[in-house]
DNA sequence: GCCATTTCGTCAGGGCTATTTACAAATTAG
DNA sequence: CTAATTTGTAAATAGCCCTGACGAAATGGC
């Protein structure tokens, strides 16, 4: 940044504006023009042309009248349009496929899934499979009124900054795949992002309020531990965009060594194949036995329900090393809170007693522990969600209702 | 953040705009109005009225015409005013006292330090040293044309949020000490942050320009081993602003307990304490032994370069451990370079081999190490810049030349 | 030495954005 | 029914930047 800051022009203004008058709905829900005015520090007639462009552009919608009971002439409720633009999400596990589509409101308004080994397949039949996805949900947003304004796709890996390529998949065994030129161009110009991040986002945006009060440490575990570090609003990617990556912490001096190149990795003893291992289990064996998103963890959950020993064993060790990986990160961040998404809050029930004792006698006073309530949905729904946000983030660029 | 997103009116605009000149001049070095313009996009005639408040606000200074030696008309050559308001950057070590005052064009104008014995000091009595020095700086600046915006003290624990107190410094056995009704009340509203994160900010700001180009996690030790995770331009500082704290990163699963509760902590390992234990010396004997900033650092580097098997074994070691805190940290953070600085770096040609060797070994490709040309100035003239830097920010608030 | 060319800084006019002020509309309280 | 209160809009105003034009001050060729 030797020179030419983000220049700021009136344009620039008038974009922001916009977009806050759009976030006063969105966070403090409907309001009239002048509550919006209120919340957001602008004047009711500033809030009136905005909102008279917002309502053009399809983006706000009246709502009839607030009789709030208080004296004064009641004002009309505004509401993020439920028929204006919206985003689609679509994933890309290693062994299934979904899509799905969110208004501006937030509300899932068609998803769609199917089972596919994508385990070290060809990208040109995934990609065909996942856009006859797209196109079925595409159809059924279309039908009830709804415009799709992007499509995202969370893919379990490295992608490109621009995100138009997936440049390194390592579980599906895709290298620099360009996602703009294959079959799911004919829908929107598909952008890509990684489902770890995508999940932490959907975490801050429409998962637990504490996200949104401060830094957070969202763990995730799906074949990998990975984590996201939520600062600010924002996520931090780091410099290759490899920011986050828990399972690679080492947690014994002298441990196993680990496919990463280093020894020791908290993955070695907390990660799923090596929990399978823990109890007794084949990790390929287990994959092909319970294929799905969240299947393999389903199952040890299933059994640890059960009380099998082997099992509760396993989850209080991973429990442990996950709280000594957790105490580095805490000291180094600081954070406001420690969420557990993904696989994790599946098995929180059983790895939170271990995780929280080893937190509690490193730290003493150990950030809270959020268990995360989106689940595996999370990428899928942050994927859709990151469209919207655009949106609302520039609503005159990429909100315009066709014409 | 429920509503009230940011407001974006005119004046911010404005605000922004100035300080967008400001930077321009600052980081592409002194030129005229039209090079401006084109550094920062504008047009001739925005960036000339934007100029015009700012000479009259003493921020700029006319240099006269800059004959480049192609045709055309030459520009009136804009720097940075070198008479108008500066920063006064204070330091309260263990073992020590300083000040400093930064001009907007980033030199040092004047200097004070004395040695003062802080361990276990009452507040007040230090307070008035720091006062008598800050003084003299004052007048010596105030003699050659300056006008002080602010003072910001460095200091060795924790600071509210609002920088107007010292919330915790257990070196200094400072407990809740308000600044503001102080001794140093009488020159400017002295306001504080803790010195580590001064220290990386002066890097960001001054030091190494690898710090500008991305993420950068910045590792210094004074007493405890510290870090600043600087991201986008910004410091993250965490929830209570205890961020950064990689003494305490566990590098031994069963290690020797430390004060902070936890087991196998770095700082037990590569320490300053450590080192010198490890050397068979006697900590709290060798602060008294050699005091002052740097000193032991200083004397544990010359016994080095003398090639001391003791120094450069415990050397080696603190290394070694160093590049497993650190190989967590960049699995977290993927940072653009990492940054030694302080003592580390006075005594990095001997960390370094191993460092370098177990971050290699465990990472496959590190992210670049750095050495910083700061050394023990950092805190000071970080708290220094971080005044100027407030002017530079919003020029015509803080920046106003008395009448 | 003189003139064309180029660049710099500024002035006048205009467009965009938000604010101020004023007012009609719609509700509650008494 | 009247007074009080709140909402939304219209007209006028102020602030900021842009466009276009112009004089000023240098270089370069003749």
């Amino acid at each position: 940044m030797t020179t030419t800051r983000r220049l700021h022009t009136q344009q620039d203004m008038r974009r922001r504006n916009l977009a806050a008058v759009l976030y006063a709905v969105a966070d403090g829900g409907p309001a009239s023009r002048a509550r919006v005015a209120d919340r957001i520090g602008l004047t009711r007639t500033a809030v009136s042309t905005l909102v008279d462009d917002l309502l053009a552009a399809g983006l706000l919608a009246e709502a009839g009248l607030g009789h709030s009971g208080a004296p004064g002439r009641p004002g009309t409720v505004l509401a993020l349009s439920d028929r204006g633009p919206c985003g689609l999400g679509a994933e890309i596990g290693v062994d299934h496929l979904a899509v799905c589509a969110v208004d501006l409101r937030g509300r899932v308004r068609a998803r769609a899934a199917v089972d596919s080994a994508n385990r070290g397949s060809q990208p040109g039949p995934v990609l065909a499979r996942l856009a006859e996805l797209v196109t079925h949900v595409h159809d059924e947003v279309t039908a009830a009124g709804l415009h799709p304004a992007g499509l995202r796709v969370a893919v379990p890996g490295l992608v490109s900054r621009d995100r138009a390529h997936v440049v390194q998949a390592p579980n599906l065994g895709w290298r620099d795949v360009d996602l703009t030129t294959g079959p799911l161009a004919a829908h929107a110009p598909p952008t890509a992002d990684n489902e770890a991040n995508l999940g932490a986002l959907a975490e801050l945006w429409i998962g637990d309020p504490v996200c949104r009060t401060g830094d957070v440490l969202h763990i995730s575990a799906e074949i990998g531990i990975g984590s996201a570090i939520l600062t600010d609003g924002r996520l931090l990617r780091g410099n290759r965009g490899f920011a986050g990556e828990l399972g690679h912490v080492p947690v014994r001096r002298r441990g196993e060594p680990c496919a990463c190149g280093g020894r020791g990795c908290l993955e070695q003893y907390a990660g799923e194949a090596a929990l399978l291992r823990a109890v007794g289990l084949d990790p390929a064996r287990a994959v092909a036995d319970h294929p799905g998103p969240g299947a393999r963890s389903a199952y040890l959950g299933g059994r640890a329900r059960d009380g099998d020993p082997d099992v509760l064993r396993a989850l209080r060790g991973a429990g442990t090393d996950l709280g000594i990986a957790l105490t580095g990160a805490t000291h180094l961040l600081d954070p406001h809170a420690l969420v557990l998404g993904g696989a994790l809050a599946v098995l929180a029930p059983w790895l939170l007693p271990s995780l929280t004792a080893e937190l509690g006698r490193r730290l003493g006073t150990a950030p809270p522990l959020v268990v995360s309530r989106l689940g595996a949905d999370g990428p899928l729904l942050g994927a859709a969600h990151a469209v919207t946000r655009a949106v609302l983030d520039d609503p005159l660029r990429t909100g315009a209702a066709p014409a």
